[in-house]
DNA sequence: GTAGGGTTAG
């Protein structure tokens, strides 16, 4: 490939923009690399990672030639976009297929949720002598996250010994973790290391698999194995990047090691990214230390904190962390403050769970009066986390009248919401711990009606009010 | 140039 195509090809793999696509795109056109077939594959992928896929789709039309990479990665395309159909057309039309082929439609059936589709194309995939473990991974994938572990177990067993790679490993590992069984994820992390000890040089473990590992010793509690796993991953001399690190960082922050967990923000790799400012600040918050949450949102903004550190934008998850931080720590003020500059400084209008946030933070500083305000001023309708937050947390305004006629206030609304929603369920369990016995009764009559309401045969749409 | 996995809030 001549020098200016190959430099191209790298801008155009690297790129992240759509107006950065758009101008490497009209640059292929003038230096006449536009019929080049890997040059259009390429900007065709990236086009669809932008989710431009009428774009994607009209380079693919006015492609001279196609082979089938091009369409493999029209393929993709598609199916990204959730466009099942014609995805399946286009298989359908295709005259050599290769394993990548036969993957993405793996793939593409079970984002849109068709597993029976889904394994009905991998099965032929078998038959055609077409498959590669890239198809028993896709499979096991969708099972895994559409929470059929059992029947993912099925297929990792079916493998055998020698087709597995570490991929399926992880993904089985991640697909365990996912479904609320991290104990198990933990014992095929020990599996896989036996394995790995038996000869299997294939199995070494990623940086992936260390993160799901790490991430399930979070969730078990295990701080003890989660230090071991942190001294093999040195040991091995296993990459620590990003995802690693916010892995390690939570681990330690829920566990209360805060020096562990900044030992490991300061010995990110490269800059901090969006997840790493999120878990350093609200790890800082869970650990009671609101002022260092603060400070390392500023840092984050501003690209501090760290040498020939980036700025980074905050998102919603940054500020539900970083009001969570400012409620544990009492920091009402500051918390106001932020919480009006999300809109008009940083362009993110507040969601259902900031103002959960705002309620719960303003309740246990005892403002239950200006939590009743903001929940009746906020638009649109107070869903359960919002009315739950002010149900649970105004009657923790101790002998505050206000409190609890504001917490039954919250009760009646949320007994209008969907009661499959679950909250309804919770509160009962309030009622009773506010020693309110006659409520309860009449409560749990109101959920009884309700359900039986609810299962009837004139079911309204879920979601909708039922009362 | 195309196909598979992994981290963050409450």
């Amino acid at each position: 490939m001549p020098r200016p195509a190959a430099a191209l090809l790298r801008a155009i793999t690297a790129c992240t923009g759509c107006r950065e696509a758009q101008a490497l795109h009209s640059l292929a056109c003038k230096l006449g690399l536009a019929s080049d077939m890997v040059i259009s594959t390429a900007l065709l992928t990236s086009y669809a990672k932008r989710g431009l896929v009428a774009r994607a789709q009209r380079l693919f039309d006015e492609m001279p030639r196609r082979d089938v990479v091009a369409i493999n990665a029209m393929l993709a395309a598609l199916g990204a976009a959730g466009r099942v159909t014609d995805a399946r057309a286009l298989f359908g039309r295709m005259l050599d297929r290769t394993p990548a082929s036969w993957n993405t439609m793996v793939t593409c059936y079970c984002r849109a949720g068709d597993l029976t589709s889904a394994r009905d194309v991998f099965e032929s995939s078998l038959r055609a002598m077409s498959s590669s473990v890239v198809s028993w991974n896709a499979m096991i994938d969708g099972y895994c996250k559409a929470g059929r572990m059992d029947a993912a177990r099925e297929l990792f067993d079916r493998m055998g010994s020698s087709l597995p790679d570490v991929i399926t490993w992880n993904t089985m590992m991640a697909g365990y973790l996912r479904g609320g069984d991290p104990a198990s994820a933990i014992a095929m992390f020990h599996l896989l290391m036996r394995t790995q000890q038996e000869g299997e040089q294939r199995l070494r473990p990623t940086s992936g698999t260390m993160a799901t590992v790490v991430a399930a010793c979070a969730q078990v509690g295990d701080l003890a194995l989660g230090r071991q796993i942190h001294h093999l991953i040195q040991q091995k001399g296993i990459w620590i990047d990003t995802v690693l690190s916010n892995a390690l960082m939570d681990m330690y922050f829920k566990s209360g090691s805060v020096d562990c967990a900044l030992d490991v923000f300061r010995t990110i790799p490269c800059s901090p990214n969006l997840f790493c400012w999120n878990t350093v600040i609200s790890g800082l918050g869970m650990n009671g230390r609101g002022e260092d949450a603060i400070a390392a949102f500023h840092d984050m903004v501003q690209g501090r904190g760290r040498p020939n550190g980036n700025s980074v934008r905050p998102d919603g998850v940054t500020f539900v962390a970083l009001l969570s931080a400012c409620s544990h720590s009492g920091l009402v003020r500051v918390a106001r403050k932020f919480f009006s500059q999300m809109l008009p400084v940083y362009g993110l209008p507040p969601q259902s769970e900031h103002y959960g946030c705002m309620v719960d933070l303003l309740c246990r500083a005892g403002h239950v009066d200006e939590a009743a305000r903001l929940v009746q001023t906020m638009p649109g309708r107070p869903n359960a986390k919002v009315l739950g937050s002010l149900l649970l947390d105004a009657h923790v305004a101790e002998g505050q009248e206000g409190g609890v006629r504001l917490s039954e206030w919250a009760a009646r609304r949320i007994s209008k919401l969907d009661l499959h929603d679950g909250a309804a369920y919770g509160l009962s369990n309030v009622y009773a711990s506010l020693q309110r016995w006659d409520r309860v009764e009449e409560h749990r009559r109101q959920v009884r009606a309700a359900v039986r309401h609810a299962k009837g045969p004139r079911r309204k749409r879920p979601g909708r009010a039922l009362l």
